[in-house]
DNA sequence: ATGCATGAGGA
DNA sequence: CCTCATGCATA
């Protein structure tokens, strides 16, 4: 309930959320494709092959218009799949995207001017992990941090009066790795592990709720859909991925309990089913009560053999 | 998984 | 009016 349910994370000016990963399509992602030695991609056995080329070619050519400004007739649909391509790579990303982190936090409109198209340049392919063979890493190295960005939940509340929330999220601290290599593998992981949990994406959505972050509710399938499919912008990435990382290790922490010690949870998965009376049985105790409201426990018993229940059941 | 619709925030 | 983030409905 409430109308301030709008959890939207930070919004910032279109110079950088269109370029989301286009920019990462274009230049780099064509770059790859070239030196593909033998993409033994699944695409290109698929009809949705040249569906994805058809995208991808939207995508590039987003790009350009978007430099200029906006009012494109279509929608970029930017998804910024590395995916399948992961062949060659150079793993020298010297770059140090020392970019702007105005992303994982602030509340508030604090939209730092200093974030700029930078992030478009340190595309650098570092490591080779596409979906194909990610290896699970277990310990998942990911540092908690604090997350509470979800922007626009606290956007509404002006900063006076309201008691501050758990923001400090001061402009030094640099996004935890807003690399987009990483998200990849974050959403690539998150997706395994989600399965191995045996967790549908819409629980997921609904479990989110539970977690109790601060402006944080529920989200619908469609949104973890897109989530581990990266179809999300970068900024919307980078918002739900410390929410869904924080799921993920309370999920695989209370699956962990359930596995050390079923005991606790025996008892209180065992609910006794409700017993239901067959309609003339009903009837006859009915009437039976009507005459004798308080049966000695011999003629219970008798009843109870009788109609092939429980005593107790029978009493009641 | 994805097209379409909607509401919010911004200019 | 535009971009985004999201949800609903449905292929």
């Amino acid at each position: 309930m409430m109308a301030m349910n709008t959890k939207q994370p930070f919004t910032m000016h279109a110079a950088l959320q269109e370029p989301k990963y286009s920019s990462l399509h274009s230049s780099s992602e064509a770059m790859r494709r070239v030196c593909l030695p033998a993409p033994q991609l699944q695409g290109n056995i698929f009809g949705s092959f040249d569906e994805s080329l058809l995208a991808r070619a939207e995508a590039l050519a987003a790009v350009d218009i978007v430099s200029h400004g906006k009012s494109h007739p279509f929608k970029p649909d930017a998804t910024y799949h590395t995916m399948s391509s992961v062949p060659c790579t150079s793993t020298s990303s010297a770059v140090a995207l020392s970019h702007p982190a105005a992303l994982t936090s602030h509340p508030h409109h604090a939209v730092h001017p200093a974030l700029d198209g930078d992030l478009l340049e340190h595309l650098s392919p570092s490591l080779a992990v596409g979906g194909l063979g990610e290896p699970p890493a277990v310990p998942a190295p990911l540092p908690p941090h604090p997350l509470g960005a979800m922007g626009h939940l606290a956007m509404g509340m002006g900063p006076p009066g309201g008691p501050a929330p758990p923001l400090p999220a001061p402009p030094c601290l640099p996004d935890v790795e807003s690399d987009p290599r990483e998200l990849e593998a974050f959403a690539e992981r998150f997706k395994q592990r989600r399965i191995k949990l045996g967790v549908t994406q819409a629980d997921v959505g609904a479990a989110l709720a539970n977690l109790k972050i601060p402006g944080v509710g529920s989200l619908s399938q469609s949104t973890i859909c897109r989530f581990e499919s990266l179809t999300l912008s970068h900024n919307n990435m980078m918002a739900l991925r410390p929410v869904l990382q924080a799921w993920l290790e309370e999920a695989e922490a209370a699956h962990r309990d359930r596995a050390a010690k079923p005991e606790l949870f025996a008892g209180a998965e065992r609910k006794r089913k409700r017993t239901s009376i067959a309609a003339p049985e009903k009837r006859s105790l009915e009437a039976y009560f009507a005459l004798q409201p308080r049966p000695s426990s011999e003629k219970i018993a008798a009843i109870a053999e009788k109609l092939d229940l429980k005593k107790n059941v029978v009493r009641v």
